[in-house]
DNA sequence: GGAAAATAATTTGCGCGCAAACTAAATTGC
DNA sequence: GCAATTTAGTTTGCGCGCAAATTATTTTCC
């Protein structure tokens, strides 16, 4: 029986999320990018030219979310957006020489803002793992029903 | 080096983290609840008659946040916003008998959701303790300078 | 080959999450 | 005792996150 709101997973969860994002944000600034900005970005410099919908396998984020940020990052000269040849429904987002050079200054940097926290790397790497098995299980069982 | 998105914490928290919400919609739709408005609801649960200050402290959530949230509970009927008598800046937040009620049904919905999950409970637990951990960490630490 | 169904991306609407600016009341410090 | 500072809460602006509706193209299948 919890009384406590940090009793239950859910809400550290969200409160960790929120902390991280709100962490992350000053470090992000200097790069003028938003922390999905970034989720968008690092996909793209290892999975170049992709469709909307491959990049939003990747990133895990719906379509609706991702229009909208990546015209962002189109209009700040960090990417194209072209109808593909063989499809016309679907779009190749490509890097520019811009959007590519951010790789080497921005790559490390949320690696880099973990380590900075007080947490071991054991226990970061087991965060890493639960979580990772939380959204598997989350998005292949259907919770609503049952 | 990682080249995985997967690879980096802070993304397996953040994608968890909205599958987690988004899971949790559904079933607290049956209640007109957000997750949000159901951590608020559920911290006056068990602290009733606060301040929105305190009721930040509680939540995590900012009082920018926090204001039209608390109004949107009050115009669904769940609770009431009076001014302090000993201090006019405050508002006391107290919940109606209705917003009371809500209690016996909703209360312990975000443990059935994760127990409906296919993690064991030492791992759920597990996941607790490392997200608290972490975000105690990151509201201790200012990351930015260092 | 053409209507029906499926797919890709966009748009709309709403509720956060939060920094920054603002208003109003209480406290501090001279 | 009153001006300066601090504190509590609200408002504004912007970018998500996502369900649902919409548009446009492709595929299916008869």
């Amino acid at each position: 029986m919890s009384n406590n709101l940090s009793d239950n997973v859910c809400f550290t969860l969200y409160s960790a999320t929120n902390a991280l994002i709100r962490a992350f944000r000053p470090i992000l600034e200097a790069y003028d990018l938003t922390y999905p900005q970034y989720i968008v970005m690092h996909s793209l410099w290892y999975n170049n030219q992709v469709s909307l919908k491959a990049l939003s396998h990747d990133t895990h984020l719906d379509s609706g979310t991702l229009t909208p940020i990546v015209k962002r990052l189109e209009s700040k000269g960090l990417l194209t957006r072209q109808v593909s040849n063989e499809d016309e429904r679907k779009k190749v987002i490509s890097l520019t020489e811009q959007g590519m050079q951010l790789k080497i200054d921005a790559e490390e940097l949320s690696t880099k803002l973990m380590a900075r926290s007080n947490m071991s790397l054991e226990r970061i790497e087991l965060l890493r793992e639960l979580t990772l098995e939380l959204h598997t299980d989350l998005t292949k069982t259907d919770l609503t029903k049952g």
